[in-house]
DNA sequence: TCAGATAAAATCGCGC
DNA sequence: GCGCGATTTTATCTGA
């Protein structure tokens, strides 16, 4: 009977973590899909959703890059005992 | 300069739709990133990360052949004027 | 010299890898074109191409989702140490 | 009786197709496949498979190019009456 | 390194 | 005939 009531207790554990998850990969969708819709928006409005997708992605890289030189810049620093 | 104001709409709009999907996207690594802390929290609780993966992308196939049925079943009725 | 050898040994090995892709996409091609004529064969024999593709999509989604209850019943027995 | 007779040869003819189609999409996912393995096959023997893809993506635009080309000399030829 | 998920691109069939 | 939406396919990326 301990051994039921355990497993009942690790179910409904296990189905919290899976509804938990369940839930928030649903929350993405929502936004990857709102993110579709204003692709459409953009194109009805006569801009090249190709374009504009690359204009994201070149400013992922050019953040990426920025976050990269900051950490370099602070790693010269710590070095100087500036920090 | 007529040309320079037509432009400066279009590169004022371009740059609106660029950073709502910035914004969204942003929104979406947020969600990505919990989704992983949830892992990491379910595994540190003794539960296998890779069972629950499994449960997870089992119930998206039970759910998409939910839907597959119904949209079949959708199709049948509209081929047999019933809808 | 011997360097010229040694690429062009890796030139013709890599070209013998480029043909057989080749060939093999060029395969792949056939039979899509001759989806295609089934599809087109069916559709003139009065039957509806969407419905068509929506019974294999429907079967497809159920092969799938054998697939995974499967593969999930083994990673249940495994994690009972019952394999 | 004439109803259900005639349903049925719809419904062993529509089972036909619906089977016909599955193998071939069958044969074509094993092509997939085997495409893949080659892929891999390349990248152990110390090639890169990007680059492999770029070339075939390479040759494959200029393969429709060549037919491109080719089909404009054909009309040419056409309209000068030396076909 | 490997699979599996996601994003991006290409393709296709349908409607107008 | 052509764009448009939907599906398919390809490529990249992430995480085990």
């Amino acid at each position: 009977m301990s051994d039921i009531g355990h497993n009942s207790v690790n179910g409904d554990h296990l189905r919290a973590f899976v509804e938990r998850i369940e839930k928030m990969e649903s929350d993405k969708r929502v936004i990857a899909d709102d993110i579709k819709d204003v692709y459409a928006e953009a194109k009805s409005t006569g801009f090249d959703a190709k374009m504009i997708r690359k204009i994201v992605a070149m400013r992922r890289v050019d953040e990426a890059k920025r976050k990269e030189d900051e950490a370099i810049l602070e790693l010269y620093l710590a070095a100087l005992g500036m920090e």
